[in-house]
Order: C-alpha cells, then sequence, then structure tokens
DNA sequence: CCTACATATCAACTTCTGTTGAAACGTAGA
DNA sequence: TCTACGTTTCAACAGAAGTTGATATGTAGG
C-alpha cells in the first residue's frame, strides 16, 4: 500500500457515516449486508449511502456483489490489513517502543490464537 | 479510544500535508522536530502547518515542547498505539482471519522482539 | 528597551465534501 | 411486458476544510 491508498482509506474512515458503515460490516462479517440494511443500521438516506459506498471501494476497503435485486456489502479485510501495515510501518521505522503497545493490543485478542470465543 | 476520537484521528491522517508531517515525525523519533523543519521537510507554508500542527495535536497524534525560541513537535505514541488498538478491535469482532495478516506484519517488523536492526 | 527571529492567530477567499430530491437503471415476479 | 422493488446516478445546494497574507505573540540577544 502507497501513500495515496493509505491516504484515501484514511479519509474514508474519518468520516462518521463511513465509519460506522465499516465497522457494521466488519461486524457482520464474510457474509455481508445489503445495501438497504446498512442504511437502515447506520441511520442515513440510500442516496447519501451510496455516496459513501462508493469512495469506501473506490479506498479499497470494501467490496460487493449483486444477490437478486440487492446489492451485498462486505468488508474488504485485506484492505484493512493493509492499512495497518501501513500504521506498522511508518510506526516501527526505529522506534520499536511505538510498535509494543499495538503488540499488547493483539495479545490482548483472542485472533493471535485462532481460537476465539466467538468462532 | 472512543469513536469520536478515532473519527478525528483518521479525519486528521487523511489529509496529504499532515499525512507526511506524522510520518516525519514518526521517523525523527521522540527527539521530534522544530515547527520550521517540519515546514521544509513537508513543503509547507508556515502559517498553514501551524494550522495542521494544532489539528493534529488536537487529534492525540503529535505532541509539542518549546524549546528556545523554537517549538518542537514530536510523535505521540500513545496516540498512534490507540488508533490501532481501535482498528484491531474492530476487526476482531468474530473474524480472526481479519487480525492474522496484521499479526503477520508485526511479526515481520523487528519491534516484535525488541531487537530492532536500528537501535 | 529595541530589534530580530520563530511560531501562532485572524479574517477572507477558494475549493472540496456531504446532503438532498428527482430520475434512471437493473432485477424479479405477475 | 408491466409493475414493484432495491440501488445507483445526476444536478444543485449548503457547509466545512485548506490556503493565503497580514498581524500578533513570545523568546533571545545587543
Amino acid at each position: 500500500m502507497d501513500e495515496r491508498q493509505a491516504l484515501a482509506a484514511f479519509a474514508a474512515l474519518g468520516q462518521e457515516h463511513r465509519l460506522r458503515v465499516v465497522r457494521a460490516l466488519v461486524t457482520a462479517g464474510p457474509d455481508g449486508l445489503a445495501a438497504g440494511v446498512i442504511a437502515e443500521t447506520v441511520g442515513v438516506a440510500g442516496t447519501n449511502l451510496s455516496f459513501h459506498l462508493k469512495e469506501l471501494s473506490h479506498a479499497g476497503l470494501i467490496t460487493s456483489r449483486r444477490e437478486g435485486k440487492s446489492v451485498i456489502y462486505s468488508a474488504a479485510y485485506a484492505g484493512l490489513s493493509d492499512l495497518v501495515q501501513f500504521l506498522m510501518r511508518d510506526c516501527c521505522q526505529g522506534h520499536p517502543e511505538v510498535c509494543n503497545p499495538a503488540v499488547a493490543a493483539l495479545a490482548a485478542c483472542d485472533c493471535t490464537t485462532g481460537d476465539t470465543l466467538h468462532a
């Protein structure tokens, strides 16, 4: 991920409605959510939501697929990971003390063991 | 870190000049950089830089201290870590497959060992 | 105290971003 | 094919964000 992409991703996440969309989609998991459901969840008019979804999609943070009449959106896990990696890369330029709290955060997350409470 | 703070941080990072400021400060390390030096590095007029520095400071991503005539800015490592933790928290809501690439990214970074090539 | 230097504040302007309503597109069922 | 439904596109508007130049604040040295 280059600066241009990271910039787009950060800008996308720096907007209330879009951040909520991403959180909703990440929570929803790989199955994703229909545009209408997202609109209801986030509390945004359909017309407006479409604008934000396009922006998030362009930033590589979400993906979409059509299913019948509905369009299903889901989180682009790879894009999110790339963004984290971009932050990590910045943080590690000679200063491990920055990364250590992040490591601790990951350690506290069950993901590191692959044995989550939720799965 | 709550949504409001994360929003401010993401919005701050979603701006070309501010992202460069943060990268420059993280690279510079705890010693930080004088405002004038940052202006020269990033290529922004002093007046304008002051605006961006205030925004970054308000977002909790940088801190400042006065040293003689100069004001020295440095990266707020805690703030950056909190942001990573916020992303991690979102990613881990029942879906470890999102976090795993991030874990891999950290593993590739020398920070995890505390024995960096740079230190 | 006066000057020079570094940075911050202010007001004005410009540009971009987000929102809205109307209309178009694509899909499924009668 | 006609209608209903879900979603997207378009044009217009309102408001926010970034830039700029002039001015003010604070600090060090003569």
